[in-house]
DNA sequence: TCTGAAACTGAAAACCGTTTTCAGTTTCGC
DNA sequence: GCGAAACTGAAAACGGTTTTCAGTTTCAGA
């Protein structure tokens, strides 16, 4: 699910919920962010827009969005518990070490991967987190690094 | 690397750091664990041993040795900071989500996803992080859920 | 053996992100 | 209006992690 506010208010209504303005605050703080952010970065820039806000509010309204899979959260080896919009098609998220810009990619066939592990382990797999890091071609071309697209896998 | 005592100790000592009989403990506990374990877990089940042993000790030595790579951290889409042995191959973690058991598989080919992925963002692309969680065969079957090895990609 | 330097230790305090509590406010259906 | 339920922010509580600090252990070299 995308951010969009006319379809979270649906999904948010359907459940006896509202969406308020600080929850819209929040929700465009997100949105409008280029890169993942913390709960902390989602409140200050949520109180532009929205002064009184409190960070307690902040608090539950991501934990609300994430339960409806209009945020989703994401990890990383080493940091916990940001967030970034989630895109309608399911995806898996990218996530520069250098600048913090994300962004989805869609293509990816999992299935193969997952088969090969339940194979191995007999365990019945429900879920699969994945997340990749590396350059962004920005920051790339900033370290002066010419463009070469091969990944290893870490 | 795995779990082997006197290669840590060669690493460490390469490193003009020692393999005390605390960080032993420590080592120890980890190794010994069947299901990846938090700080906390490791300080319980390494003071049997030794029992003077302080939680700063447990992390300050478990961030040392996923520095050497002796270690891998593992996490979920909700909890963090957990710790498992990292076995000498590469390999990605399995969890249960019912009794945190863990394992490793190995014979994964993420080089298509990623590949996959560096075609469609342009990123280059260094590290992945894959988790998968699930059901173990015991649990599974502890829910008279006959085994069936399908798995399903969130 | 001593000796000095560096690694190492645990307890306590500090820190920091998150959750809970609580009293008050807003919203909505009637 | 009115009452019930959703919602709010401030403050307190909480819990995991890191830092500080003074003391201990280890090791290489004299």
């Amino acid at each position: 699910m995308a951010l969009d506010a006319d379809q979270i208010t649906v999904t948010f209504a359907a459940r006896g919920l509202r969406l308020t303005r600080q929850r819209r605050a929040v929700l465009d703080a997100v949105a409008e962010a280029s890169a993942s952010v913390s709960p902390v970065q989602v409140f200050d820039a949520a109180r532009e827009h929205c002064p009184e806000l409190g960070l307690t509010t902040v608090y539950r309204t991501l934990e609300l969005l994430s339960e409806i899979g209009a945020l989703r959260r994401v990890h990383g080896p080493d940091h916990c518990e940001a967030f970034v919009p989630a895109s309608a098609a399911h995806g898996h998220t990218v996530v520069c070490s250098r600048c913090g810009q994300v962004v989805e990619f869609t293509d990816c066939d999992m299935q193969a991967v997952v088969d090969a592990a339940v194979r191995q382990t007999g365990y019945r797999i429900t879920e699969h987190f994945l997340q990749l890091s590396g350059e962004c071609p920005a920051c790339g071309e900033r370290a002066g690094r010419p463009q070469r697209p091969a990944g290893d896998g870490a």
